[in-house]
DNA sequence: TCAAAAGTGTTAATTTTACACCCATGT
DNA sequence: ACATGGGTGTAAAATTAACACTTTTGA
């Protein structure tokens, strides 16, 4: 595929031999219950490197941005070749474009997404599965991205109903609090939180119940009419 | 300037023929007491076009990557080379890459600027000041870019001190205020403001003060030791 | 001395936080 | 019957919001 220069060049512009690659990866984040205890953490898939640079390393799943697709759909691409993974929520983190971030110069749009538990598929071969908490050193700068990943997502936690992208349809008020303990890393009063989440009207009681521990917990949904979350410049917003 | 490919390429790799263009635009804005009245409103720079595409439109000011600088520098040099300004605040807005944004295919990863009123200084040729709230039709998809830039503006401005960002060093509460007023677009209670910021610790007052209105006014400064805002995964945060 | 902005005081309304206590179910 | 998490009630504490009032200057 040839391409023709018909933007115009400003000065100082680059030509188009030193046109820079663009890479498009992205952080999945979902939850995971320890089999033996009741703790819940934050998890993401990562996948092994198997070429230099960093051969052998842990890495984002991502690749290259094809010509022909916008960012957010490179970002559903390439995380689902290279993980298997479909997750519902999907928002652009940030650009990163420092010069010496890759042998190579990348620019990488990177993107986060959540996963909710009933998205988690079996993935692909290369992929496992991290606790956000422990990582191992990772390769490029990986480690600052998902740093920053995981701080933008306990910062939208508090002003957003993100949490709700953890969660399946159906979930009781204990599920959605322990997906914001698990986030903020605190425990959370189960009768305050119970009142904060109802006035905020993103919630819509069903009249099923779950049963099998003890007192059966009253089913929730997602109000559809609340957004999520701003994803971006995209959404309608005045 | 030859590159060689030594990034390996993941499954569905781009291949170094169709490697994408990148541009970087910022959103410039300060504020302008309009000289009869006393309102004050966010204005930005904007660059007509010389070329095509959307010869003779008005765009954001911006220019190509180049190979050898990082995104940020990049956002420094080519707003400084096609407006001739060099705002104190930067940070990185959003990357944009849908296909059809321009004729060829166009990645722009935006930034936004604040500019002090001692900042502002005589622009380049080509360059004119618009009212943020009464844009012309821009080229591109800039309108809808500057429309994000106003509502990242907005809701910053009441999370963290980056009103101040748009104030020379010393300053009176009342000018503080009409920061708020002009971004936010509502009048405040000077009492409560006063007291919300005095008690944010964000201020030192100094000594001196401002006269030849009425009763003159303490002047402040930044506390340097408080973050203007989060600029990105680029700060500490931990 | 008067108008106007600077700055202080006070109180009501709202939201947050802490925690006591009742309810319903499986074991 | 009882332990446990579900769910309600209540009140102190902190924050926000509204507005009356005093102070200090230039004109």
């Amino acid at each position: 595929m040839t391409r023709t220069a018909s933007e115009p060049l400003p000065p100082g512009a680059a030509t188009e031999s030193d046109a820079t690659r663009v890479a498009v990866s992205t952080v999945i984040f979902t939850l995971r219950r320890l089999p033996g205890s009741d703790a819940v953490q934050v998890v993401l898939p990562l996948v092994r490197r198997t070429r230099d640079p960093h051969e052998g390393q842990w890495a984002l799943p991502g690749g290259w941005l094809d010509v022909t697709e916008g960012l957010d759909a490179a970002a559903s691409r390439t995380l689902a070749e290279t993980t298997g993974l479909a997750p519902s929520y999907l928002e652009q983190l940030y650009a990163f474009g420092a010069v010496g971030r890759s042998p190579t110069r990348v620019v990488s749009i990177v993107y986060w997404a959540l996963l909710r538990a009933d998205e988690i598929t079996d993935t692909v071969e290369n992929v496992q599965w991290f606790d956000a908490a422990e990582l191992p050193r990772l390769a490029f700068d990986h480690n600052e991205i998902v740093d920053y990943a995981l701080w933008r997502l306990r910062n939208k936690v508090g002003y957003s109903r993100i949490a709700h992208g953890l969660l399946a349809d159906e979930f009781t008020l204990a599920d959605l609090r322990e997906v914001y303990e698990a986030v903020l890393g605190r425990r959370l009063d189960p009768a305050n939180f119970r009142r904060q989440v109802e006035n905020s009207g993103t919630l819509i009681p069903t009249d099923r119940f779950r049963t099998g521990s003890h007192r059966p917990a009253r089913l929730y949904r997602y109000n559809q009419d609340v957004e999520l979350a701003d994803r971006g410049p995209l959404d309608a917003r005045h």
